[in-house]
Order: structure tokens, then sequence, then C-alpha cells
DNA sequence: GGTAACATACCAATCGTTAGGTATGTTACA
DNA sequence: TGTAACATACCTAACGATTGGTATGTTACC
């Protein structure tokens, strides 16, 4: 007998279909943003039918906004709300999740699909602002916490604001992200990164220091 | 005898026609992104025909390309360049250009079209990337340039890049623009403007004090 | 058998674009 | 100077394609 996930497929898995409305979806949203997403290309990767889709999501906006709550969200989280729990020296830990950010050429030219919503539908439609701005701020959260924890420790500056630094850091990753989108240059962004690095670097005590 | 520009309007003003719907464009396309812009939207806008449109531009994306060459590089221009090009010290003219950015919440709901068009745009068409990349080698360069004269005159920092500044610099300036767009809220962009000037203050030199 | 999970066919609206015509302005020539 | 010839600057109507959405029918599964 075969293992459980190479059984025969079955015609009907619900859970399935959503699923893969929703990556593709992700796919096309991200490609073209939300406005210019066309059903029909989605129903196409798919090979789903439109009859399907509207079953599983009653209009394009939810469609949207599910896809910014378990696709980008997710992104988010794995990338840096994971590891920034993990064990370690906050400035280390801040280093490490930026220099793990993707930058393969293709991502790159991608782009971030948390800013590219942003800028396009945030003033538009205040359903899909929300949930962005909630993304933002976990976000945010995230980078403050580890730093307020890297300054109980000694090995943040005592005299920084836990806070204000979380959204600079924010700033810079995002606003370095559109300079390489809009280059189309992996290098672009290598380059930014090794300047926000320089930047993280500068938050240790001036007594402290490492190898 | 009325003064000349409140004489009965000309029947035909092509230069007037034609900077109408640049104008116009230019909102719609900052209002909704390129490829939502409406055609239609324009011409209510602006009280003009398709034909008068499709006469002055062969079609919407030279439309498209007009507003950045002609709209948003403008921007830019008219913000950064020229004011960066007065006597001064550096980081005070940096400062003060920052400072004299738009903060009104329209402006800051409304966002920077640059990063708007990038977002959207750099990936799905190259004729459009490379004339906002333009626009972004400009502002870099001003930038750049303006550094470069504040270390010949002890003003800056010595040990300073000024092309990795000044991309350091706009990042954080499109990252913050982002930021506050995303919460549609004025004071997310001052508070970042804040940090914005903190980080200029500590390119100045380490003797270098002001009142 | 009942209903959840689809499939199919179609709708009205909107998209960017164009064809064909008109009115206004300019220029060349008698 | 008058006007024929032409060019510019529009206007109107309609195009075919695509949009998101829905109503109705069919099928697979508990």
């Amino acid at each position: 007998m075969l293992p459980a996930h190479e059984k025969k497929r079955r015609a009907r898995d619900p859970e399935r279909t959503r699923e893969r409305l929703l990556q593709a979806a992700f796919r096309e949203i991200h490609r073209s943003g939300f406005q210019s997403a066309s059903i029909d290309a989605i129903l196409a990767a798919t090979n789903v039918t439109r009859g399907a889709l509207y079953y599983h999501f009653e209009s394009k906006e939810t469609l949207g906004y599910a896809v910014v709550e378990e696709k980008v969200a997710k992104l988010t989280h794995d990338r840096w709300l994971r590891p920034m729990r993990g064990e370690g020296e906050a400035i280390d830990i801040l280093i490490g999740v930026v220099r793990r950010i993707p930058d393969s050429p293709q991502d790159v030219r991608a782009g971030c699909p948390l800013l590219l919503l942003s800028q396009e539908m945030s003033p538009l439609d205040e359903q899909f602002r929300k949930r962005l701005e909630r993304i933002f701020l976990d976000w945010q959260e995230g980078v403050a916490t580890l730093l307020r924890r890297g300054k109980s420790q000694g090995t943040v500056r005592s005299d920084l604001n836990p806070n204000e630094a979380a959204r600079f850091l924010i700033a810079t990753v995002e606003g370095y992200a559109t300079l390489a989108k809009n280059a189309q240059d992996a290098k672009a962004w290598k380059a930014g990164i090794r300047s926000i690095v320089g930047w993280l670097r500068s938050l240790r005590p001036d007594n402290y220091k490492r190898g």
C-alpha cells in the first residue's frame, strides 16, 4: 500500500483546493498587484473552476484578505518573528535574520509583497490596510521586544529607544527592498543589507567589543 | 482690456490640453496605480474627449511615461535637487529638505508616487523601470555630491562613503513613507522624519558641535 | 438521499483602442 | 487680398476583449 500522501488523489479535497487557490492568488497578486490580479489567471494556474473559487471565497476582496492573513503574514512570521524568539544576542539575531532574507535575483525582482500591497491598497481599502497594519505592528513589536531584551542583558546601548529603532530597521529594510526592486538588481539589495548590518552593529554599547 | 491670461479661452490650445491631461493622469495614477488608472476617469476629470487624448498620447503607456518624466521627476527635482544646490552646510541643507517634505494628512496618505510606481511597474514594464531608475539615480547623485562637498569642507565625517550614505538616506525616507502611508497617519511620518534627522546629525564630525 | 463541492454557461460593465468625421488654424499662391 | 489647399486639434460612436460575479446544473461523498 502506498503511503498516505501518495494515495490516489481524491476527486474532492476542499482544503487542498482552497490552499491551492490561496497560493495561486498570492503569486498573481504579488506579480500584478491586487487590483490588476486576474481571477481568470488564478483559475488557469490552478485548473480550478469559477464555481469552485466562488464556493470557497465570496469575492475577490475576501480572497485578497485571506492572502494577506494567511500568506503574507506567514512570511513575516517565518522570517522574523520566529527566528527572533530564539536564544542568542539580540543584535546577532537581527543581523542573522536580515542576512537570511532571500536575495536571489528572482526574489529581489519580485520584491516584498507587504510593500506592494501597502503602496497599492492602503489608501483604497480600509480592510486591506488594517490587515497589513497588523503585520507591520507585529513585526515592529517583535523587533522592539528583542531590543529590549538586549538592553536588559547589556548587549544593546542603554540609550536606545526600542520602538524607534525597530521602526528604523523596518523602514530601512523596506526602503532598500524598494530600491533593489526598482533596480531589478540583487547586488543593490546585498549592498543595502551590508549598510543595515553596519547600522545594527552601531546599536551595541561602545564598550562592547566582539570578535 | 482684460490681461492676457484672462482673455476668452481659445477653442484650441494644444499645450494647455496636453498639460491638463498630464496633470489629471498624474493624479489618477497616483491614486490607483498605473494599471488600474482609468482613461475614463482622466477624461472625466479634464472634460477632454477620447480623441483628444489619443491625439496627444499614442497609448496609455506613453501617457504613463510622460507622467513619470514630466511630473514625478519634477517633484524630486523641486524638492531635492534644486534645494541641494543652494549654499550652506551640507547636513543643514539635508535636514531642511527632509523637513520640508509635505506632511499634511492628505500628502502622507497619498504617499510617494515614485514609490508606488516602482513597486507596481518596475518588474512589469522595462520602459517604466528605466525612467523611474533615472529619477532614483539623479536623486542619489545629488545627495552624494552634497555630502562630498560637506566632507571637503570639513562639516561631514571624513570616513563617510557619500554614495552609500545617499542610498541609506533615500532608503530610509522611502521606508518611512511606506510605513506612514500604510498607517495612513501623518504622525507616523513626522516621527520618521525625526529619526532621519537624528541619523543625519550623526554624519557630522565628532568634534563639530553646533548650537 | 442529502448536501457539500464542485462545473458550466452566461451576464453586465468596463477596459484600452480606433475609425471616421468635423471644426479651427495656417500657409501658399493667384 | 482672397481663397484654395492643407494640417492640426479635436469629437463621437463603436470595437473586441476582459473584468468580476452569478445562476443553474451535476457529481462525489457521508
